[in-house]
DNA sequence: ATGTGC
């Protein structure tokens, strides 16, 4: 795959064969993928070719091999061009994202309380493939109220409170949900997962806010140096899971009546104002809501933990997926145009001014937060204006070995030894779990941030260190 | 990511 490069962040895909707009990859020259070892570029040249795409086939810093499209990969298709919606697209986890939350108390006044701490946060999180989870839902009516409130009806049951909707993405819920296109499989699947964190790279973390970068932005976030906070990171379970493989069997069915021939299989899509694309749209919604329920009722099952343990409360700073598609108004070519666009571990980074952002926020622009891998920093960012790629950035670390790799080369490594001779304290996963997680499979999440910020993506915040992490 | 996949 050639690459042109037309800045040290920015490289250009040309056009060839049935491509319709070009690719970009946003990335330093180190972290652009190894040919030879990732086809995620390929992935970026094959998405360029989607019906209705405009402007190009972004790609993020963290790029890296994914289902059809890449991880790290942002589209956008013109709904009144016969632009179309991919699942591939969104990905298997639909809505997966991060909530980060503001402590009121510094690290050193939690050190004694530490371990009583993770301990709580231990048994209080749910985790791990199948296991338990916050709420177990058997009748299909409540399975619907999620599915259609999100975080707003968690809030409404008791679990949580009105800020933690204004400081959510969509305040808490999209609109238009529709319960009726999620299978009967993906429900049960999902009826007894509200509530639980899954298991892969999704962890609860508490961290410290090691360095601010921007200390207006930094406060207007309810953040500060030395301060603890809680990042949650997780999706839609088996029911988001269910509903991506459900409608990539009906697109793979319907596509060719609709004339449309991708050079990817895993490219499977349909028009989105097709009724296979309004559906999957529906569920997928339906998928973002319940997500946005799980991480809600996460971060109240912590908060109980915080306040009883240390007495502080824990204030929802934000909650921002990294895998969905919106209907959204950008300009292309010097118009405003309805746009689908697919986010596949890529953040929504609004800028100052937007009106979707909550009162509090309007000056200063959207949190973006960014997961670093196991046992690195993470990052807090905030959108700035006139970036490209239709308002988004990276998502995190991005994986550069598979899980049988990561796990290969952890041969002759204590993963948990060495993250508590980091003095991170870990609850719960195997060896084999955590050996998958290792830095060492990941790229260097400071690099990647450098690059965001080189690119002109978004801006840094702050940096958060770890100091005790749950997983699954 | 996932009632892992090799």
């Amino acid at each position: 795959m050639e690459l042109v490069e037309e800045t040290p962040y920015r490289f250009r895909i040309d056009r060839h064969d049935s491509m319709r707009v070009p690719g970009v990859v946003f990335a330093s020259r180190p972290l652009l993928p190894d040919a030879g070892a990732d086809k995620s570029l390929d992935q970026v040249a094959n998405v360029a070719t989607l019906p209705g795409i405009v402007t190009a086939s972004y790609a993020m810093p963290d790029i890296h091999w994914g289902y059809g499209f890449p991880i790290g990969g942002v589209a956008a298709t013109d709904v009144e061009a016969d632009g179309v919606v991919s699942p591939g697209g969104v990905g298997f986890d639909i809505s997966c994202g991060v909530r980060l939350l503001a402590a009121g108390l510094d690290r050193a006044e939690l050190r004694p309380r530490l371990d009583a701490l993770m301990d709580g946060l231990g048994a209080s999180t749910p985790r791990g493939m199948g296991k338990g989870a916050v709420w177990h839902l058997s009748d299909r009516a409540e399975l619907d109220a999620v599915m259609r409130g999100g975080s707003r009806y968690a809030v409404e049951r008791g679990y949580g409170v009105e800020r933690d909707l204004t400081r959510c993405e969509d305040y808490g819920a999209v609109a238009d949900a529709d319960p009726a296109q999620v299978s009967a499989r993906a429900l049960e699947r999902g009826a007894a997962q509200v509530g639980s964190l899954g298991s892969g790279n999704h962890f609860l973390e508490v961290q410290a806010v090691e360095e601010v970068y921007d200390e207006a932005v930094a406060s207007a976030f309810g953040l500060r140096a030395g301060q603890v906070a809680v990042m949650i990171h997780c999706g839609s379970r088996g029911l988001g899971h269910q509903i991506a493989t459900d409608f990539i069997h009906t697109m793979e069915q319907v596509m060719p009546r609709y004339g449309i021939d991708v050079p990817d299989r895993q490219l499977a899509c349909a028009p989105v104002s097709s009724p296979e694309g309004r559906d999957y749209l529906g569920a997928m919604a339906a998928a973002a809501n319940y997500a946005r329920a799980n991480r809600q009722l996460l971060h109240h099952a912590a908060r109980e933990v915080f306040q009883r343990i240390t007495g502080s409360d824990l204030d929802l700073v934000y909650d921002i997926s990294h895998n969905l598609a919106k209907i959204e108004t950008h300009g292309v070519d010097g118009d405003q145009r309805r746009l689908c666009v697919h986010r596949k571990g890529a953040t929504r980074a609004l800028p100052p001014g937007h009106s979707d952002l909550p009162d509090d926020l309007r000056d200063v622009g959207q949190p973006v937060l960014i997961p670093g891998s196991m046992g690195t920093d993470s990052y807090v960012l905030v959108g700035v204006p006139g970036a490209p790629a239709f308002a988004s950035t990276c998502h995190g670390a991005g994986r550069m070995q598979s899980r049988k790799q990561a796990t290969k080369a952890a041969r002759g490594h204590d993963p948990r030894r060495e993250l508590e001779a980091q003095d991170i304290a870990v609850r719960g996963k195997s060896r084999r779990g955590l050996a998958e997680e290792m830095p060492i499979a990941y790229k260097d999440i400071t690099a990647v941030i450098e690059a965001t910020e080189g690119a002109g993506l978004c801006r840094r915040v702050a940096r958060l260190v770890p100091i005790g992490v749950a997983k699954g």
